[in-house]
DNA sequence: GTTATTGCAAACAATTTGCACCCAC
DNA sequence: GTGGGTGCAAATTGTTTGCAATAAC
């Protein structure tokens, strides 16, 4: 479990930080090219691998499929419409306290947590 | 929004109650085939996603990438670890409550919620 | 009979992998 | 120099879709 950082995590780690919502690798790789990155798609898979592993970068999956990836930092807490597909972030976390709890516990070291709450939108309950 | 169910939405709905952890599309698909169901497993996903849009089934993805379906009402919350992939269930859940409080919300209707917690289990964190 | 559902196979798309190249140390 | 990191393209694989056949009502 190596924990040194290469140039192309560090580079996907600093758009992350710039980010204030979850995005595909696809749209990350564009992304890093337009900013004259020369980077793969393959070596930002690679690198958000890395990052999940170190605890740094968390990845959820969209209603489509994807996978979008974000800060740990950046608490993804959502209400998600099974209809639409659309995700509503939750203002606050529920579970900070059982979090801490369980990162005081040696048997296993908490990162960070998700949480989602599933159902049908306003728009999507009154379609039939 | 149609409600009614289809039989291969019966029968996988039906194995679904019999399984105490969440299956992949393809694991049911066989499993179904084994207890002579006639069935493709385009069918299965498709049944899947009806059943996921009535708030009956609920999917995660697993660390394989894979997705994996279960009851609505087999709760579903888990330590998860980074390094090995497993996931280790939570025996109580600290967020009923407020899924109870959003239940009442008329803005949007909850059916069923994740929990997932990430970091590294214990055999996983003697690794270096 | 008409319409929705199904199985199959082909298509699709996100992700992973093989490999030659290149950079850092 | 050597070993790890990288880009590219090919391979892989979970999922979706087109369509003819079938079942439901």
């Amino acid at each position: 479990m190596k924990t040194q950082i290469t140039r192309s995590q560090e580079s996907v780690l600093k758009l992350l930080e710039t980010l204030d919502r979850p995005l595909s690798a696809q749209a990350l790789c564009t992304q890093l090219r337009q900013q004259n990155h020369r980077i793969g798609l393959a070596t930002v898979y690679r690198s958000l691998e890395a990052l999940k592993l170190q605890g740094l970068v968390q990845s959820r999956s969209a209603a489509n499929g994807e996978s979008l990836y974000s800060l740990v930092k950046q608490d993804q807490h959502y209400l998600t419409c099974l209809h639409c597909g659309e995700s509503f972030p939750l203002e606050t976390c529920p579970v900070h306290d059982l979090e801490m709890q369980l990162r005081s516990s040696a048997s296993f070291k908490v990162f960070y947590h998700t949480l989602e709450f599933f159902g049908l939108c306003s728009p999507c309950q009154s379609e039939h």
